[in-house]
DNA sequence: GAATGGCTCCACCAATTGGTGTATGGATCA
DNA sequence: TGATCCATACACCAATTGGTGGAGCCATTC
């Protein structure tokens, strides 16, 4: 298996050699560079410096960790960045993995605990300890609805009408009452409802329900 | 390091033993045990089995492998239990994680991102894919839902029957088809429902579903 | 024992839904 | 210039749903 390289971003020189050392121990990563500063990092990448992993302390003087992480991913999307953190900033990790963090790790974490989690990010995990995880699964939902309704064509092809059938339906409006706020035929509207169950792949209100509902199709 | 000791639940015997073999690979990691049903496994942990990690496919025959992950946290909580599944399973690895899955991991998953998962869990990570990840998230916040309002107040006072019927409508069910399965008339399940809306003060099937996926009702 | 509440069932009704056709005008596209 | 898609609309039909009333049986409770 190829070596990991990683970066570490930390402020304090006792922390950041530690963590150095701790990850020596594991053959399976390698430390290639550690910086005090997130603008030492960023000036380490655009000199064409490269790691897979960055692992990133949140509370860094001058640009924080967060913003950092935003310019890493922006720029440098195929890096990822692990954030380094204590217990208790549950806000500041929310904000680091919308930047676009892979995860976090408490700085407690034990040595051969973060070897693993570093390796984990690579091989498609993603490390979260499960205090915060409700919150950041709000988050999640919240960048969701940003992302699903702004695209164009729909997940399943539906046209512009069908959209707007749709949300009135989960909304829970009969079918003539659609067609009052559409100023059209119910038998139009139900039209466009047998069109949307066959897009769908459904065949009744309560399959649409839980369809839309858990798809976020609103 | 101490060996992991992992047990599979898998029904495909081709499968059960391909992962054995996969895992074997892995220094870390030890198949203690391979059974092809969760009755088996049950029996197992009864008589004083004991693994770290299970790994558990859900489409069992008999007991599936979401009621078997309940009882193993209930009974035996310092084991972790990852999901073993195929895509598109959302929904079960949702009630699975709420039965107290610690993740779960794709069928196709490489073998060498296989072991790593089962590693990171012990790590304190949980391995989720991405894309899930947002259900995922949905449904860890109307957990949030419940348990913070919902409390005492019972879940509307809804008798077990009530209950019952609940789960079969809000699974897509007519009331025909719920009489068939509960051998009663299929006048009583509507009598049922009609009880049920009242309590939940709605009046039709879509705000019906809309209140229990919304709510987590099931 | 009477009252209450849960579970069962019946009849009857209006409204809604699911599904099948067919058809017309407009836009778009090859 | 056809072909296709979209939105609109109508007819007709079977099934399901939402709502009302009443009623019997059983267990628990007061």
């Amino acid at each position: 298996m190829k070596q990991l390289s990683v970066y570490i971003v930390e402020d304090v020189k006792e922390v950041r050699e530690g963590l150095r050392y701790l990850l020596s121990l594991d053959g399976e990563i390698n430390v290639t560079a550690a910086f005090s500063s997130a603008e030492d990092l960023i000036s380490d990448l655009s000199g064409g410096g490269r790691a897979d992993v960055i692992l990133m302390d949140i509370g860094l003087p001058g640009m924080d960790g967060i913003d950092a992480t935003k310019i890493v991913k922006e720029n440098y999307p195929e890096i990822s960045v692990l954030i380094l953190t204590i217990f208790g900033e549950h806000e500041k990790i929310i904000r680091a993995v919308k930047a676009g963090a892979s995860g976090y790790v408490l700085k407690n974490t034990k040595p051969t605990q973060l070897s693993d989690q570093i390796k984990s990010i690579k091989a498609g995990g993603t490390p979260i300890s499960p205090e915060a995880a409700s919150k950041l699964f709000d988050e999640f939902k919240k960048d969701e609805k940003i992302t699903l309704p702004g695209d164009e064509a729909g997940i399943y092809n539906l046209t512009a009408r069908e959209k707007e059938i749709l949300k009135s339906i989960a909304n829970g409006y009969t079918y003539k009452e659609i067609a009052d706020i559409f100023k059209i035929s119910s038998a139009t509207v139900k039209k466009h409802i047998l069109h949307i169950y066959r897009k769908l792949d459904v065949s009744s209100k309560v399959e649409f329900m839980k369809k839309v509902i858990n798809e976020n199709l609103l």
